[in-house]
DNA sequence: CGCGGGTTTGATGATGCTCAAGCCCGGTGG
DNA sequence: CCACCGGGCTTGAGCATCATCAAACCCGCG
């Protein structure tokens, strides 16, 4: 279960791990089990733990007065699906996370962050990749703001074609900001060429 | 010149500033002019700078392959015209930063602020004041992706007023996705009531 | 077999874009 | 002092895109 988490920061740090610091992140982030549907954090809740998805999917969504639901974000595996903002300042979060496929994480409280891992030279370097990452992601969504549908479809085939594959297309849709229907006429379009 | 960044500090870190502190930053962040129109940051470049705004209004931005100006960010007093990510990595960005007034900008090298800076416990305070205030705004920003022209206008209305002070109507129409005629008759209709 | 979740297709209408013209206002130069 | 210009804002007409609503279809599953 912490393989995966050990080889993600192997991969996204340059200084080495020693056997003293695998020991204590594999003491400091608690294994959990997610099941489909079921919350990680509901809006008006702190979030209490930054996770890393092991396995699975989850999905990140506001909803409206009209109960639709927004995604904001989306993950898979090696994802944190995590309201940064709430977990920084274990503040109510505005969102909704919940799992899509039954899931497995990894928890890690921003206590045991500060006290316990942020010294670790190959964890602090890991957060700013997870830092960077997440600014890529925003600001493409962001500058995608203006694009017309079928050019949102193809940055997101481009940017995360994953996505496409482990969900199903009214999230996809709602991620894209348009409606279920526009985006199978769109497909189809596509496909015919 | 300076004052106003050292107020900003204070204001984000609970942590004192030492006489000593306050002329490293002094030394450190290097003043610049910058004219209305003129580039800070031109798509291909790396940002070599990231820059407090001290004065002035500045807009970061994509040119689509019809030439069309889309805005990404605004920014006026106290914000932080830069593209983070091609900062922190030194790549080439993918945006234009330009002044839309005449604008007094303090300029930080990613080397100066790692290696003068980031130990100043008040410097890593507001860095990751920064950091959450980027994550509100582009997190609200992608969760107006679905909603309708006004509802965007009303959001930006109540986050950032200041914006619709500063920036012409056509700017503001690009932030928000929409075309310059509808944001007009939209406030047209606003107004009306 | 029937059900539920997801996808497709079609008809209709709203929303918002494009193009074009006119207006307002401040600045510049004759 | 006035004419003109440019940038920004408004207004209108026509049209494209996309949302909505409704029905049918598909398929895996109890």
């Amino acid at each position: 279960m912490h393989e995966s988490l050990i080889a993600y920061i192997r991969r996204h740090s340059v200084s080495p791990l020693t056997e003293a610091e695998i020991e204590m992140i594999k003491d400091t982030f608690i294994p959990k089990k997610i099941r489909k549907r079921q919350y990680f954090l509901q809006e008006g809740q702190v979030c209490r733990y930054a996770a890393f998805l092991v396995k699975g999917a989850m999905r990140q969504y506001t909803i409206d007065d009209k109960g639709m639901e927004h995604i904001v974000r989306l993950f898979v595996e090696d994802w944190w699906p995590t309201d940064r903002l709430s977990w920084m300042r274990q503040t109510p979060s505005e969102y909704n996370i919940d799992a899509w496929e039954d899931s497995d994480v990894l928890l890690l409280s921003i206590a045991d962050y500060q006290n316990r891992l942020m010294s670790i030279p190959a964890i602090a370097e890991t957060t700013i990749h997870n830092y960077e990452r997440f600014v890529i992601e925003t600001q493409k969504r962001v500058a995608s703001i203006g694009l017309s549908a079928d050019e949102r479809y193809a940055e997101l085939a481009k940017m995360y074609p994953e996505f496409l594959q482990r969900f199903p297309q009214h999230i996809i849709a709602s991620y894209l900001g348009i409606a279920k229907e526009t985006l199978s006429r769109l497909r189809g379009s596509v496909a015919r060429k």
